[in-house]
DNA sequence: CACGCCAATTGATAATTCTCAAGGATTATC
DNA sequence: GATAATCCTTGAGAATTATCAATTGGCGTG
């Protein structure tokens, strides 16, 4: 959908069913010319799997708007090893923490191709001082991301391997009424689900073996959610 | 110290050495009349070890100040079992979700005998729109939140149950150069770092023998920071 | 003081996962 | 198409932790 297309939809007071942008409530409140003011066609790229967005410390002077693909934000343990500490979908925001941090907190990297809209800190600052909508929706934001990573960080600390592993499949199918499921590589669901990439393989290959999961490609596959809900259950 | 006291420190425009509230950099800008506003004596009141500050579902119409002592967050999950998602620190604030949510999104229960200070939320909505500082310092508060969140869930999800243990005793007793720290049952230690309560048994047991740690009393010990510290990195 | 209750401890065994290692599959590059 | 590089798979044994069960210790109540 490019950028005439959005502006119709904008016009036409409808929202648009294919971009990633109409999901941002964040932002569903703005006037047409604040929704120009931070979603200009210029601003918009891609980025191909295992590139990086920005790096944890980089000057944090844009945050972004994901409008297809998967984001990880990474960080670096002591010991050299790696965690994903939050997945970001399509139709969510990247590097929120820029809006009062000078240095992004995180690595963020593709894990599914993406594409972007770059919005700079400095107008979403203007449009804060004045739109009280947006300070509102930015408050509800924060309290989402939190109540997200409680849940998260619940579901990580309890259970088998294969409960971990089917959790993270329905959490990534969620809105995906088919079961369509992006599969990562064993060495991120090990990042995500603290488990080594043996495990991974492991659990992937015996849900193979038990129909929970077909793999249409490599890294994309239908999953059962009635087999994996029913095994997080258990 | 009582409200005359703070009410003498603010007007010296000096900081409280005793009181929590000092702490909470959340308030620092206010002016006199806004700190009144939300500090009142009369809002004071303290809990004991295992009581509920609010359940999960609970109409939130107050925020609170931790004065002193330790809250803990708790989730139940599907299978029953108990998760504590995040430990409030004395100095902290609790259940600022209810800002922008009707209900209160964890259980509150108190880890060691605690003092708070209640403040109603439409206080807290009326400084909003009159002060920008404090809508500033709350979406500061948000991202710290966040990041430590991350951090949390990064050091739980790695290492054996030593590390996990000695990770959180050297987290509970951060502030006291002393190394006094106090002591969770073993059940809130498992809830907290997904372990056992026999497996955090026999870790406290074993730093008990090597000497990293010297109960006090029953739920108050001494920890060997070096001891601790070094046992994390490896 | 005896009693019951709850938290903590300790032991033996089983289950899960990690570690180390080797081989197979897929993808990219020239 | 050949080669390298990377990812995935699989196996066997070791290490960690969970599970089950029994016991101890502390604490308040009658």
């Amino acid at each position: 959908m490019d950028s005439k297309q959005i502006d119709n939809v904008w016009k036409h007071g409808k929202k648009c069913e294919q971009c990633a942008i109409r999901n941002l409530v964040l932002f569903a409140d703005l006037d047409k010319n604040d929704f120009d003011l931070i979603h200009r066609p210029i601003n918009e790229f891609e980025l191909a799997v295992g590139e990086t967005l920005y790096n944890q410390g980089d000057c944090s002077d844009f945050i972004f708007t994901l409008r297809s693909g998967l984001i990880k934000l990474v960080s670096y343990l002591a010991d050299g090893s790696v965690r994903i500490v939050r997945i970001i979908k399509k139709g969510d925001v990247v590097g929120l923490e820029a809006l009062d941090n000078k240095h992004y907190l995180h690595h963020a990297v593709v894990l599914e191709e993406a594409a972007f809209c770059r919005i700079p800190v400095s107008q979403i600052k203007e449009l804060n001082e004045r739109s009280p909508h947006l300070s509102k929706q930015l408050t509800a934001r924060w309290q989402r991301v939190i109540f997200d990573a409680d849940v998260w960080l619940s579901q990580l600390s309890s259970g088998f391997a294969k409960q971990r592993v089917a959790y993270l499949l329905l959490y990534l199918s969620d809105g995906n009424d088919d079961g369509e499921c992006y599969l990562p590589t064993r060495e991120d669901i090990g990042a995500m689900l603290a488990m080594t990439t043996e495990t991974a393989s492991r659990v992937i290959a015996d849900f193979k073996r038990k129909g929970f999961i077909k793999l249409v490609s490599a890294h994309q596959l239908i999953i059962n959610k009635e087999s994996l809900n029913e095994l997080c259950e258990s």
